[in-house]
Order: structure tokens, then sequence, then C-alpha cells
DNA sequence: TCGAATTTGTGCGTATGTATC
DNA sequence: GGATACATACGCACAAATTCG
């Protein structure tokens, strides 16, 4: 390496970054090897690595071990629609809705605990710290496939000794909030939406079969029932892959 | 290293990690260094630079050479609000209900120049491609400072020959698509905004006084007149200050 | 002002495990 | 089973930036 030049590593992966986005590259071909990599522009085997490695935190390619590195199909974004314009048609979990619009078979697994409120869910529910709500971890699949994670919180105060206390189980599990507040006369008028993005933590990234710092988007999202909070969630999904959609009436 | 476990490098950014969310390890702190981290944890070198990268790709902190690796400091996102529930109390562009609402002066500059429509255009615009539209880049500065940038297009072939064709001059200048629209008669009544995220280009974070490789989040907003697209925009803002906010009625 | 110590950033070579073909 | 290729890990070296006496 010399003095006012790239890194090595940067420059490999220029070369190669190239060959991607001009086409000479295209989806699903492999790339050189390491060891192939090495030898066309004479560097070391860690050089080779560190040039796959950015390529892959890019999104672009994906390693598969014992196979080698294929250029990754750059998916069209798909909407996850998150309107209160229209009426949605049936009940539905605020994800089931899309998912049947797109056609896709959406499953989910979920998981209850009951935990007490730190600050930031406190103040999001509008209770005070400490207080016992009932935080429920969603991981949703398409078509098998884990695209979106959720962590819902909701105030034991309002739900504890009722039938819907936990989200997924009873008459009414897996029914989504307004449903399920309506059976215990809680009437939920508005939602809050507020979205964010940032790198995906890795532990997020491995469950969305994603890479370490790849981008997250995250929805806070917060019902409401006469201006009362009655639950809030996080919901995570992969940049690459998803967009929220809005449509609002204008006035 | 054992079997069914975490990669090492992983397990050490985890624990890491846990006490960077958790506040034993405040914004500003340094962390261990790579030494420290070595006999700390009982790992090599490589593993506790590996793990030094996950948490700089994550964001969570920031290494400075000769110095040392630290906690970067989390500013608390501001939202932008974008909501059609509420009616909005006064004329307005998009952006300038929410930074009076913060109590902030927002300014901003634009330049429009005539062009034809691309591929990715028409379609949101529901013309041709060729067609002329108008194409207006902004970018907006809160107290000064970048901190959004949009383009937006509007098709010639309703706005041309106009008062509004161009939309920050004449007497509407600056007052935003539904209000100029009213002039000419065209009744803006619904806005679709998709909500997605990317690391931001290197132009578009020069502009936005951001670091490459820093995330953005890209609000694609169409507004209709009775199911006719009117006017569509691009808009940018850096992920790490910002936040986009909608409140929506439930059903 | 100088220099030594520390720390990050980058790079090299090698070894082992494991998945795929 | 064997060959290939990626994933993880270890140890080492050096340059550049920073800190501090």
């Amino acid at each position: 390496m010399a003095f006012g030049e790239q890194p090595a590593y940067l420059r490999v992966a220029g070369d190669l970054r190239k060959k991607i986005v001009d086409g000479s590259l295209p989806p699903h071909t492999r790339l050189p090897s390491q060891a192939r990599i090495r030898e066309e522009y004479g560097v070391s085997d860690t050089v080779a690595l560190e040039a796959r490695k950015v390529l892959m935190a890019e999104g672009l390619v994906e390693g598969r071990s014992g196979s080698g590195t294929y250029v990754r199909e750059r998916p069209v974004p798909r909407k996850i629609a998150r309107t209160g314009y229209r009426a949605v048609n049936g009940g539905s979990t605020p994800f089931r809705q899309e998912q049947s619009a797109e056609g896709a078979r959406g499953t989910w697994e979920s998981r209850s605990e009951q935990v007490e409120a730190g600050a930031k869910i406190a103040e999001r529910l509008a209770i005070r710290p400490g207080d016992r709500v009932m935080c429920t971890r969603y991981v949703f699949r398409d078509a098998g496939e884990a695209m979106m994670l959720s962590t819902s919180w909701e105030p034991l105060a309002l739900t504890g000794r009722t039938p819907v206390m936990l989200p997924e189980e009873g008459p009414l599990g897996g029914c989504g909030v307004v449903e399920r507040m309506a059976a215990i006369d809680v009437v939920v008028d508005n939602v809050a939406e507020e979205v964010g993005a940032r790198p995906g933590l890795a532990e997020e990234l491995t469950a969305l079969g994603g890479v370490p710092g790849h981008v997250v988007i995250v929805v806070q999202r917060t019902y409401y029932a006469s201006g009362r909070p009655v639950e809030t969630a996080d919901v995570v999904v992969p940049a690459d892959r998803y967009r929220v959609a809005y449509h609002l009436p204008v006035k």
C-alpha cells in the first residue's frame, strides 16, 4: 500500500462494484472466489475478504458458505400499506391487510410476557415507569421468510383480568388491537405513527435474514382511545425490501 | 470457541451494545481500547476489532484514530408532521406547518426547470414518458442548517400557461401545491406517501451536512385531484435527525 | 518543541470449521 | 468422500493520529 491512495480493499471493492452496477456481473452470478480475487488483483487473502465484506455490507452481494459469493437481486421495494384513509374492509391485524392486498401468505409467531414499563414506554403509554405492561414480540413471515419484527406494549391496567389480556390467545387472539379493545368497550379512534430509519442491529438483521449494517425502517405506532394511549409498538422492517405507504385525505 | 454458540465477535459486540443502550456507557465516553477488550473478554485482537466494527456499522460508536472509540450521541429525532387527520390551520407548504409547530424558522431555496419526464416520473404522474414537466429542486433550511431536500415534478399539461406554472413565483409563490392548484380550479383531495430509507448518496449528505454512509429517509409523495396525479415529489431527510409523523383516524 | 506511549486503521499470512457441490 | 469456498479466528506488523509528559 502506498501514500495518497485508497486502501487496497476499497480499490478491489470499487472495481467489483462497478462490474456489478454496470451489469457485467448480473444478479445471481458468482463473483470470483477469494482465491481468484487474490490472484487477479495481486492482493492478500485478507484484502479479498475485506473487499467482499464491503460489498456484502452494501447489500450488493450475498455470501453462501461453501458455495460462493453471489450478486444479489435488487428487489423493487414492496409496499406496506398503513392507511387510515380507506376504511379497512375486514377485521385484521395492521399487517394482515397489506399482506392479503399483495396476495401473499402471511404468518406470524409471538411471545408475550408481563414486564415493568421503562421510561420511554411509560411515556408513550402515558403511564408511570414501573407500571406493569404486557409486552409481546412478533416475527411476521411472508412466504416463510421473516419480513417484519414487532414489539408491542399494552398497559395491564387496561387489559389485565380481561379475556384480551394476551393478544394472541382467547377467542379474539390475533385479531388486532382495535377489535380486541372493542371487546372490552375501549373504542380505538386514532393512531399515531412515527417513521424513522437507522442501521439495523445485528440481532434484528439476523432475524430478518439481512446483513449487519443494512438499513431498517422503524415505525413507532401508538393507538389511542379518546386521547388515551392503549397500545404502542415498534415495528421493524428491512428498508431494502419494503416501503411504508400512507394514503391521506387533503384538508 | 465452541459449537452451538454465537461467533465470539458478536458476543463481545452484544455485551458492549448492552452497556451502551442501558446507559452504563453513556454518550461521549470512551469504550475499552482494543487491547483492553482483548484482555477483559479473553479474545484475540481480531475479535476485538470485529466487535468494534459491528458497533460502528450500527452507528452506536465512532472511532477516532489515535484517541479511542467513543459512544455517539443519539439526538432525539425531531418530528416532521405529515398528517391529513387534523385540518391544517392555514395555507402552508407541506413542511412549513411542522416547522412553525416546532417554533423553528424555516427558509428554503428552489430552482425550477422544464424537463421531459423519465419513465418513473411519468408513471407516478400517469403521463407519457417524454411529456414535459416542471421540475423544482428545493433545499429547506432550519435555523440556517440544511435539513431537507425535495425534488418535485408537475405536469406542464396541467399548469403550463397558467399563473402557477412556476411553484415559487407569482402571487401564490411558495404557497404549497394545494393552494396553487386551487387557483387554477384543480381541487387536490388526497395524497399518497411512501416512506423508504437507504444509505444517503454522497451528494445528498454533503448537502445535508452529513457523513457518507448515513441513513436518509425518502418520502415519495404524490398529490391527487379526483384520482389524477397533479404533483409528485421525492423528499430526503437525514434519518438520525428526523422522523416522519402521521396521525390517522381509525376506521 | 520534542518525543514516547497509546490507539485506531489497515494489511498480511495462516489455521480451522463447516456448508455446498 | 473429496474438493471447493466461505466464516471465523489468531497473531503479527506498520502507518497515522492523538495524548501527554
